[in-house]
This record gives C-alpha cells, structure tokens and sequence, in this order.
DNA sequence: AAAACTATCAACCGCTCCGGG
DNA sequence: ACCCGGAGCGGTTGATAGTTT
C-alpha cells in the first residue's frame, strides 16, 4: 500500500491546468486517512453525485476530483460488496472475460457491490496465475470435444454441449430447452440480430449435437472445471466474436437489479473488509453522530465471517441468478 | 530470526470519450 | 468545426502483509 504522502504537486489530475500556466492547489496523494473518508463519506451522502471537482473542493478535501471520485467507487460507495470472490462469481467473472475481454467496468457492471479494480486485481492476480498454471497441465485436447475455427486450430476447450448451449441462448427466438441440430454455425447464428463483426470466421462444430439445457449453468460449472483441470489458458479463452453484445451488454436482471439493503438506512450502516485467508478483518464502522456528520471507526475483528451481518448492502443472490438463467439468455 | 520472495490491492497515470460553449 | 474540461477506463506501480527458504 501506497504510504500518504504530501505530494507538491498532483501530477495526473492536474495536467491540464498545469499545461494552461495555472498554478494548481496543493493535493494530497497516496492513500486515505480514515479523517478523508469521512469528510468524503459525508459530503456524498449529504449531497449526492455532482462535478467531482467540486466534490473534492467543497468537501474540504486536498484531493482531486479524480482521487474523490476512484476512493468513491472502489471504496466507500455504501452498496459495495466485500470479501473473497465467491465461486459462482470467479465463474462469471471468467465467462465475462472470455466474451468481454479487459472491459472491466463492463464486467464489473455485471457483478453488483464489485468494482472494476477489484475484478481487473482479481484476474490480473489470482485468476491469471491459475490459468497460466493450469495451462502447463493441459496436455492433449481431444478433437471430437472441441470447437474449431475454419482453419481447423482448436481455439477453445469448452465442450459441445455448452457450446451448443451457448449458441441456442444466443438466439433470443429460443425460449426453452429444445432440441436443435446443426453441424454448422456461422456468424449470423451468433449475432442474431446484433451488429455483426466483419471478417471473423465462422466456427466449425465437429459433429451434430441433439440435446442441450439452457437452463443449466453447466457452461458455468465447465468452465470451473476446465480451470480446475487446465483445459483453459490465455490464448484459447478469448471468444469475442460469439456475441453481438458490444452495442448491447445491458442485462435487465443485473442492471436493473434492487440491491438488498440490510443495514444502511441513513443512521449508521459497517463497511467490512474481510480477508478470508487470515480471517481478518478491518471494519470501518460509518456511524452518524448527533451533529449529524458520519464519522468513520475502525475496527479489527477476528473470524472468517462478517460481524453482524448487518451490513449485507450489495449483497447478491447469484445462486438465484444461476437459477434463472434461462431468462438471460444473451448472457449465457 | 532474518532475508528473500510472492500475493494482494489501493491508488496513480495517461489516455479516450463526450458534452457544452 | 473546434476547443476545453470533466468523467471514466484500463494499465501499471508500489507498499505492505504473508509465506517460504
């Protein structure tokens, strides 16, 4: 972690007005001292979202609206989510990442209570050493189990089934489980109606396919077990050109999802930081007092849980989601 | 016990995009 | 059409905690 520092001059937030010959305000870098995140808490919550520089300014912060605005979103936001990835999440986060690549915000939009720099952390970290690591694992992929391009080059290890149960949900005219039969797929399958990509090839299925489950989260449950067993690595995970979805990646049931809201209810609300290996944690206790001002309390617990449970905002039902998922079908 | 190594993640940086003037 | 400033994004850095040697 990056000590506090009394920077001269911020570098980043103040390009602009340093290349105008404007002689910037002094701003603190480095990290937040529990004092600036009240000041910054109580100043959002008061007033809400606005211009950042102005937040930053009126907050009475020496910070940049820049700075403001990236401890905001990835810190103190009330409905963030804290905590380990769980399994189901890892899942989405890869199967987002095989259809979205590094648009972490876009993945992130997906996940509630999870911001883009813990997503981009986590797979920059844990989720790219697994890969690499199982990677080395993978000996031989058998054929007939496999996707291939037009030229024949296995590109990906996920099976038929779920391929086949990825191109049905891709088509938005199927509403159920129904059995399709098709040796092979080109683009216009996969798009449906979206924007196509223009000079991408067509993909090749070795043999007719006679059953699938759109329901099933099977796809999912693959993709943990070829992580598991080494069947993906860096360069046969990427599939950008199965879906349409760069004009449309909007998903009713995530985006429009009601947060739960357990604790928070304008009074007093926890903020946990939990780190399940050591069964630590920091709690930061937002607690307003009777002047009305949120004040910030940390707290070190012990225990690989979170205290109270009482602040559970963001809290996200995933086993829920998985268990509709058949009515997201462009996300499967 | 200490040094070296590794993992994690908060925060910075530079860039692009977009809306307003 | 152009400029400007703010917002947002993705890549990267670096401090610290944890683990291994």
């Amino acid at each position: 972690m990056r000590k506090p520092d009394q920077s001269e001059r911020d570098k980043g937030c103040n390009n602009n007005m340093v290349s105008k010959g404007i002689m910037p305000m002094k701003t603190r870098k480095g990290l937040w001292s529990p004092e600036e995140d009240e000041k910054l808490m109580n100043y959002m919550l008061r007033n809400g979202h606005g211009c950042w520089t102005d937040i930053a300014r009126n907050a009475g912060l020496q910070r940049c609206g820049k700075s403001c605005r990236l401890r905001w979103i990835n810190y103190l936001r009330p409905d963030l989510k804290r905590g380990a990835f769980s399994p189901q999440e890892q899942d989405l986060i890869i199967h987002l990442h095989s259809v979205l690549g590094n648009r972490w915000s876009q993945i992130a939009a997906r996940l509630p209570g999870r911001t883009d720099n813990e997503i981009k952390n986590f797979w920059n970290s844990t989720i790219k050493k697994r890969l690499r690591t199982n990677k080395n694992n993978v000996s031989t992929i058998s054929q007939n189990d496999s996707i291939r391009d037009i030229t024949g080059e296995v590109s990906m290890s996920m099976s038929i089934h779920d391929h086949e149960i990825m191109n049905n949900c891709m088509d938005s005219s199927l509403t159920s489980s129904t059995t399709t039969s098709s040796s092979v797929h080109n683009n216009s399958m996969f798009m449906n109606g979206h924007e196509q990509f223009g000079h991408l090839p067509p993909l090749v299925l070795d043999e007719t396919i006679s059953h699938t489950n759109i329901g099933g989260s099977s796809f999912l449950n693959n993709i943990s077990s070829c992580l598991e067993q080494g069947g993906y690595g860096d360069d046969v995970v990427e599939l950008p050109y199965m879906f349409g979805m760069e004009n449309d990646i909007t998903n009713p049931e995530l985006g429009n999802r009601v947060i739960e809201d357990n604790g928070y209810n304008g009074a007093t609300f926890d903020h946990h930081e939990l780190d399940n290996k050591t069964t630590h944690h920091v709690n930061h206790h937002f607690n307003e007092g009777s002047d009305g001002n949120i004040k910030v309390e940390e707290v070190v617990g012990f225990g690989n849980h979170w205290p109270g449970e009482s602040f559970r905002i963001g809290e996200w039902d995933l086993e829920g989601f998985f268990a509709n998922v058949s009515s997201t079908p462009y996300l499967f």
